[in-house]
DNA sequence: GTTAGCACTCTATTGGCACAAGTGCTAATA
DNA sequence: TATTAGCACTTGTGCCAATAGAGTGCTAAC
């Protein structure tokens, strides 16, 4: 990437960039003499001219047919957002919607999720998405059972960072509130403290010697803890903004619009997509076919890991290629680190 | 309506029946000489034009423009749901999907929805719609009071029909774990066998000349069982097979599609729409400009209200007014008392 | 290295035209 | 009296050619 970024003259980066801002407006293929008139590069339309071949030759831009303007390449996008983006400053009045959305309300996870969803896709035009924190690494700070009918049980498990989650669970025999409390007491003493993760690992052996408490009671706890701790990103994906992305000029196109409806429908394609970009701190871009799915080929994505006490979750926006990209990156980082905060109270 | 039963001829019925089997089809103006020639009437195409002549005066049918076929009107396919409509047997292979998706799993209740949603847009291929129960008239047979974290407090509401409700809630100061069973005991021993309308309206007096537990206790219970009875619809709506439903040629405007695609997404409109037609019992279909809801005046809906307990909520399906009427009535009938007999246990 | 100029390519739009579908009406028919 | 054949008329659709416009690449001059 930096070789490419030698490569290029300065006039070069110049035109690119101006280029990219200017598609990212239109969204129509850019032409010399546009470039020349509307922003003063101080040359000739004909030396643009020339400027776009040589960056057609690097790939960076092409032309959907001969006697049309250029547009950009996934690698035209990739260096402009690596090398020559400047992340543009929140306006005001984003920044203060996001903040009264991302309130100090005090709203379950999912909730604050939800609306976490919502004013990306509201502020951005794109689709917002939000995975909820995955709860593996997150240390247990009570853990409860309740029987709430015959041979239903109510698991509660909270954890530090104060989310909490409830299970109902059947359990094959009625048993007395006497050996339910106990039980419950007896893993409570024993396991808060330790992660999720480590409580589905180790719980089976931990109590194997120990003839306290009731065998299957503990295996309806573990099975609670499993569930949660290993809960699918797609079970924790918010998705919003359809509506406003179709509205996207790429999105004319029956075809792809059928594509991203029906992937935001099953969840998964999103999903993965989303889990993929997380493995990384910080705000991340993730342009077209680097996403390796098909169906979003003309998508791009900028997302960022947020934190709930030790766990980790992920926001972000998905978009066309056609994004704007620098804006977004912003909108993106302030969103996250708002929400790291709120979460980590 | 009946009027205007009597008012049609043998032949009127006939035809207006096999333009609508045609036109849901094809989607196409349905002419007098396809009439004439596929479906053997014992007529010539000149009878049938004037027969559609007068099908038209009476406002069953209309004309696109002059020189194309006709195509129902709401009315038209009013009279065709009420009059002619014999609802079309399930299939077996459709009757075993429904069955098989709302197994008798031990699943949490909005997820049964959830796969209701589904299941249903899947055999329809429109948009599946479900909202869960109102719990206003369900009645507590069990609640808890879990202090899960300083200053929160989990409430737990189960109500017959197997249906538990979580809300996590603040309090000002922390309690200690005395005052909180106590408070909890005395609530289940005075509220367990009422509705939690009941609960709502009557307890803050039940309570006021006692001097047993913590009225601020009390106070947060009450604040949970008013959230959960009277979540609004909205909350409590699922929606599924949007991508499915966009394929219909109805939407390829993209000013319908962006309509749609709003309504899904602020789920008010769609669970007015769906609500309004819950008041009946049984398989309501409400057809085009009926639901009142301007957005939606090309779309017709079947829905049925379902049984959990003593609580009721609805279930169906959304598509453009030119369905198949006679196999969704029976589709969403069979689901719902399906549905019912799950719940209920 | 830059620019003006020009021939060339491709797309999008327009008007014209023939064709197909379907109607309404009239007059003939059973 | 109800039905039918026949026909003139209307409208939407597909196709064609012609045209205008946008933008390029190249050459030659500065």
């Amino acid at each position: 990437m930096k070789s490419m970024f030698d490569k290029l003259s300065q006039r070069e980066k110049q035109v690119l960039a101006v280029l990219i801002n200017h598609y990212v407006k239109t969204a129509q293929p850019v032409g010399s003499r546009i470039l020349a008139n509307r922003y003063n590069l101080g040359v000739s339309s004909a030396t643009i001219r020339n400027t776009l071949q040589d960056l057609e030759e690097l790939g960076l831009v092409t032309q959907p047919h001969t006697s049309a303007g250029r547009i950009p390449t996934d690698l035209g996008y990739r260096i402009y957002v690596d090398l020559l983006l400047k992340p543009e400053p929140l306006s005001a009045n984003v920044e203060q919607k996001i903040r009264e959305e991302i309130g100090s309300n005090f709203t379950p996870i999912d909730q604050i999720l939800e609306q976490t969803s919502r004013i990306l896709a509201e502020v951005t035009s794109q689709l917002g998405v939000s995975i909820s924190p995955q709860l593996d690494q997150a240390i247990l700070t009570k853990m409860d059972l309740i029987p709430v009918a015959e041979r239903k049980l109510l698991v509660v498990i909270a954890v530090k960072s104060g989310i909490v989650k409830t299970i109902l669970m059947e359990v094959d025999s009625d048993l007395s509130n006497n050996v339910v409390s106990e039980t419950s007491s007896l893993l409570n003493e024993k396991l808060v403290g330790l992660t999720l993760g480590e409580i589905r690992k180790t719980t089976s052996e931990r109590f194997r010697d120990v003839h306290l408490g009731n065998p299957k009671l503990i295996k309806v706890f573990t099975d609670s803890v499993e569930a949660v701790s290993s809960e699918v990103e797609s079970d924790n994906l918010h998705v919003d903004g359809t509506s406003k992305m179709i509205q996207q000029p790429e999105f004319r196109d029956m075809e792809k619009l059928n594509q991203l409806l029906g992937a935001i429908e099953q969840k998964q394609p999103i999903a993965d997509m989303v889990s993929m970009a997380s493995l990384e701190k910080g705000v991340v871009v993730t342009i077209g076919k680097e996403a390796n799915l098909g169906n979003f080929e003309m998508c791009s994505m900028v997302t960022s890991t947020y934190n709930a006490g030790h766990s980790k979750g992920t926001i972000g926006v998905i978009g066309p290629t056609r994004m704007k990209y620098s804006k977004l990156v912003s909108i993106v980082d302030y969103t996250a680190k708002l929400l790291s905060k709120l979460l980590s109270k």
